[in-house]
DNA sequence: AATGAATGAGCATTCATTCAT
DNA sequence: GATGAATGAATGCTCATTCAT
């Protein structure tokens, strides 16, 4: 099932990476050294476990963004009714977009990321497994929502997943742009982006 | 009115950096000598005209910016009714999303593009033109909309601002991830986009 | 006599370099542009009336020290005798001294200019020109020093020079030095160097 | 006691310097290729150990300056008396000035080379240090010269100093312009700089 | 296995020089 | 004549990558 297995080593200099991003770091102006200091391990180290620096970035960003969506899945998971789950995934995004680099950034700009230059095989697969998880959670949260009569499923497969993710879009878009949103209320960007879903899929 | 005037010679550069970045460029590894070559200028000529690197790009990004919102506001402009303006837009997505690097990318990520570290009063400032314009672009479709008695105006300002972008966003969104909705036709996404805003808005 | 005859364009571009140097500026860092700017002229007037950078800063600075030997010179001659001429020189040097670029400067480390590259032909015998003037100097005052009695013409020309070269040295170099001669006043400075030729010569 | 400690590479590195000066560089145009190439090193290592080219330049400008002075203080600290010392140091003149580049010509110059820019505390901490122990040096000539009865001790301190400097300078003068001084031999030059001493401290 | 010193290709930037106006 | 916009060769500096230890 799992595809890809990482040693702790790997992992060690992911981490690195990760935490530069996170902590502002622009992916393409991170060098070698910051990598290999964030990770506390020898520059040549990272040339025993990867290929090049551009591999270390891509793979550490797909790695986190897996790791992600693992934790986001349970979160979402522990919860049982369509608005219930639906709140906990506003919860996460505000949770997660303190980080400059978060899982959320990416459901957003769904698409966007792989300019990290995605274009081996590889790297392309394991995009879509990414595209794949999200839409489970997606589907989940559809089936909830029908089950308890709030959606009425009339609607086609694609328009029930463009409202999920043009809600979430909405919300996530008030967070990251909060400047230009003084006025309104978290609570108050939480209940519209709700809204739309209810409407939209009724 | 106009705050920053560009002389022809700014202008021809900007070019060079746009069209690199249209043909699929990452401005963060563009080259002093590529825009110089895609210029037509040699390199010392940037320097008589910008201060740095840096500042080339991020206004030619501006610059462009300001471009498209001007093209898209006129477009839309030509448009009488809610919906043919609304499918304006689409079209224009459409045809904007050809280049790698379009406004409708910067609608989508709204507030995303000033990761090119856009932190000078200056940057800021010019930064915040752009947000009003693109409200301008939203409050004239509302507009429309509530004067055709399709939208009621029942609604926060905050609402309805949202579900305009979140439709547009499930759009570009479509558009810039076609790969993965197959089955989906450019019309249905359209019908989709639009199925959304009138629902939300009523 | 005159062996180089300079345009009033020259002119202008040589006081344009003396006043960047006088001004502190370092010889070997100056730019054309800050030449044409100082000089107020174009940056393309300087390559009419010479060859290149360099040639127009060699040039400058023979300029210049051919007319400070000149005014050195005359100063000198208006007063009569050997003390009262040596005391002149030591205010020469006092005033000429606020100027970083001096004839005193050159004087003091006579023969060390040259390094600017003074290679052709024409540059060497320019300055052997200026060798000779200076000798006239030393001359003059010796001449003044023998017939007021004060020099007793027993010693040789070598010495005799070297006497007055010396002495000069050392009031130059407390000039230039003050900082570490804090309890010497530049009256003592002057007895001293004084001194030195007085009891040398006898 | 040791104020500052190099490494070997740091050492490696102002020898790269200090070579080209000697060979006639001029420390103002040369480049850091150079450098390397003199030194046998790569351009980047350069940059390991130093933070631009001219703290390399300037370092080891001191660097040579520190080193010629010990050398120069443990020659003449083998002879014994007043004149053996002062023939010591003519000698030690005429090895050095085969150099382009040499403490000779600093200490002539004398407080003309910190125009490399010395500016920061570090920088101006140890140019002063050399100065001492230039001072360090002539002390030690005038005890000498004092305890021989050569110099009767009436003379102010500034003058004893100034004295042997300045006959220093005329041997150092006639050294470095040979050119012009033909009919002079070198033994004649050395003579004429002692007896300068002899009458002025007598 | 792990390191980090060493390297040099690559890039931003400067500036002497040219030349169209 | 005079100019300064334009150029690109030259150079300081960075940083991905290698390799001796």
């Amino acid at each position: 099932m799992r595809s890809i297995e990482y040693s702790q080593k790997d992992i060690l200099i992911f981490n690195g990476v990760i935490n530069l991003i996170k902590g502002g770091a622009n992916p393409y102006l991170i060098t070698v050294s910051e990598i290999a200091a964030s990770a506390g391990v020898g520059k040549g180290t990272i040339y025993d476990y990867f290929e090049s620096k551009e591999e270390v970035i891509k793979k550490a960003i797909l790695f986190n963004f897996n790791n992600e969506i693992d934790y986001f899945y349970k979160k979402i998971a522990t919860k049982k009714g369509f608005k219930e789950k639906y709140y906990e995934i506003f919860n996460s995004i505000v949770e997660n977009l303190q980080n400059k680099f978060s899982t959320v950034n990416i459901l957003m700009t769904l698409g966007k990321l792989p300019e990290f230059h995605i274009s081996e095989k590889q790297d392309s697969c394991e995009f879509n497994k990414h595209i794949l998880r999200i839409q489970a959670i997606i589907d989940d949260l559809l089936v909830s929502g029908y089950k308890e009569g709030i959606i009425k499923k009339i609607e086609s497969q694609y328009y029930q997943n463009m409202v999920i993710k043009s809600s979430l879009f909405s919300f996530t878009n008030y967070m990251s742009m909060q400047m230009i949103y003084k006025e309104t209320s978290v609570k108050e960007a939480m209940d519209a982006a709700y809204k739309i879903v209810i409407k939209s899929l009724n």
